[in-house]
DNA sequence: TTTTAATCAGACAAAAAAATCTGATTTAAA
DNA sequence: TTTAAATCAGATTTTTTTGTCTGATTAAAA
């Protein structure tokens, strides 16, 4: 298998996309968020939480609750949820899997790598959430 | 947790490269790559065998046995190994993990991943292994 | 010819990731 | 006040990945 992201991260990706599509502050329920991106009810449940616990969303309990992005989409990007669920270790290790890849000890392919990583890393922190909001609505509207 | 290649993809590729930076034909034996690459003795044997079925490498039995690459190093590229092992999904799937992401369906960043996608990929399938020996003979010597 | 050191094959075990279950708590609406 | 619909917390299960074990086979060297 090959990965970029763990599921958890993918999943928390697409619900914070999808909560920057919806009307500052409006609640929208894990049940919801499970329908239409169709994914597991209790695993989105779980990341939300833990997106919670981040303090990227807000939640509200009881009848009518759901969850809500804590702040403006404007001041969030992808890359706060993969810091806040797989980390950022990804852009240190070696692509080889070799111990120790720096400058001083490079592996074969370390500085190519090298920049490719920076582009992908700068792909998920330069652009905020709410300027993927149509694309998001686009996206959402052909599952 | 994060990740590009498998374990078994990482170690195949380090194998790969520390069989391209010995003599042609030299016979390697999966004791010295385990101990060399620091990898598990039985998981490195198991990687080999099926780089051996995939026709990337050969094999001998018995007393003095080993492996060897099965062509010239100069017809060898790490995208062989990713192919052989982990398959070239990574390079199709989408990074957000939204089903049937592409051109008339995409993600929110699938211009922007596209183009990165594609660069990762021309890393690995335009240097063949032969142009790595230098650089994977100082890495080793570092391990 | 016997021993030794290697691959090979397939089952097995452990750890991590993905997903589910159970039941408690909360709160708006009936 | 009761009910319904939601989050919350933690344990559990399942699946995948990673790693190990056992023993058979092979072939060079003693």
């Amino acid at each position: 298998m090959t990965v970029i992201f763990s599921k958890k991260c993918e999943y928390g990706m697409q619900a914070i996309l999808y909560l920057a599509a919806h009307e500052k502050g409006a609640l929208v329920s894990a049940e919801e968020i499970s329908r239409v991106l169709k994914i597991p009810r209790e695993f989105i449940s779980k990341i939300l939480q833990s997106l919670r616990e981040s303090g990227l969303i807000n939640s509200s309990k009881g009848k009518s609750g759901g969850f809500s992005l804590a702040k403006s989409a404007s001041r969030i990007k992808l890359i706060d949820v993969v810091a806040a669920i797989d980390g950022l270790d990804l852009f240190d290790n070696c692509v080889l899997g070799f111990p120790e890849c720096s400058p001083t000890h490079p592996c074969p392919v370390h500085e190519t790598w090298g920049t490719l990583r920076t582009q992908a890393y700068n792909m998920l922190n330069s652009e905020t959430i709410d300027k993927l909001k149509e694309k998001t609505l686009l996206k959402i509207s052909s599952l």
